[in-house]
DNA sequence: TTCTAATAGTTAGAAAGGCTAATTAATTAT
DNA sequence: ATAATTAATTAGCCTTTCTAACTATTAGAA
């Protein structure tokens, strides 16, 4: 039980919900639609993998199938997806982007990527490279949560 | 308008949501009292800050008064936090753990940044500064939401 | 000093997002 | 052909959050 790999657990639970809360406000006020962040990180994905199922969203957004039903019904009645059925097997449904809901992604996507960088800064390029070495491993780590 | 910076910023927005689902999961595997993540961040603020008032613990959580008046209303039914009245100034309220809720948020802590540990513990040495580093970096930048 | 402003929290009521359990429809396997 | 499995939806509930309206207390101005 190292020093180190505790300090890093107690530092990632009390600063991942900081983060998260300033990415929170940051797409809020990019808004000219309401767009949740599981409804965001949902169209990302079927951006990254159109015609994915349901339950692949589900699995990637770590949401049960009923709840992401509602969010992707949520998502379809505001036409920034599309829910159609895949023919070789009528029980699965295909999910894709429609051209408005790509574009609302991006711009989301733009402003608080714009305004987190904004936050940034001042921190020097090791630094920097510090953070996106730290994301890119704890990515890695909990990208399939928890199997 | 920095390429490390504009990484940093998306490596960000992808994953820190991760990084709070497989807390959140880690936080309900070790319950043995249903304690969300706000409450577990409001107990935490009010044991660091104790006597600290309604306003300021809002401000922390990022959230409004009614919705923390609430989060206080069912932390103080299960006995976890006392609320007094500052004699002071009788509008304002004195926030503390009890013993017990001092326990459970420890007994939480444990577990969770246990189970994170367990996650992180193949990276190397080298890895976990970085995280650490990173961690540390990211705290001081947003710990004040938007100040 | 007394009335008005401002401040700290609470209450009421609505909306959103999550869950489990039950249901429907389609496919696979016996 | 029927039973079992799989994919998604529906129903119903609970929690968390919000805004708006309200109460109580303090501070300030006439």
């Amino acid at each position: 039980m190292s020093k180190l790999l505790d300090a890093c657990s107690q530092t990632l639970m009390e600063t991942a919900p900081q983060i998260m809360q300033a990415i929170r406000v940051e797409m809020r006020r990019g808004r000219g639609s309401d767009i949740s962040i599981p409804q965001f990180r949902a169209m990302r994905f079927i951006q990254r993998y159109p015609d994915s199922s349901l339950s692949s969203l589900a699995e990637h957004l770590g949401l049960t199938l009923p709840s992401v039903s509602k969010l992707v019904d949520g998502l379809v009645n505001q036409k920034l997806i599309l829910r159609g059925i895949l023919p070789e097997d009528r029980r699965k449904i295909t999910l894709s982007v429609t051209t408005t809901g790509s574009a609302i992604v991006n711009s989301a996507r733009t402003i608080a990527r714009s305004t987190l960088a904004e936050k940034m800064k001042n921190l020097s390029d090791s630094d920097l490279r510090s953070i996106l070495q730290a994301m890119q491993l704890l990515h890695l780590i909990f990208n399939d949560q928890g199997k």
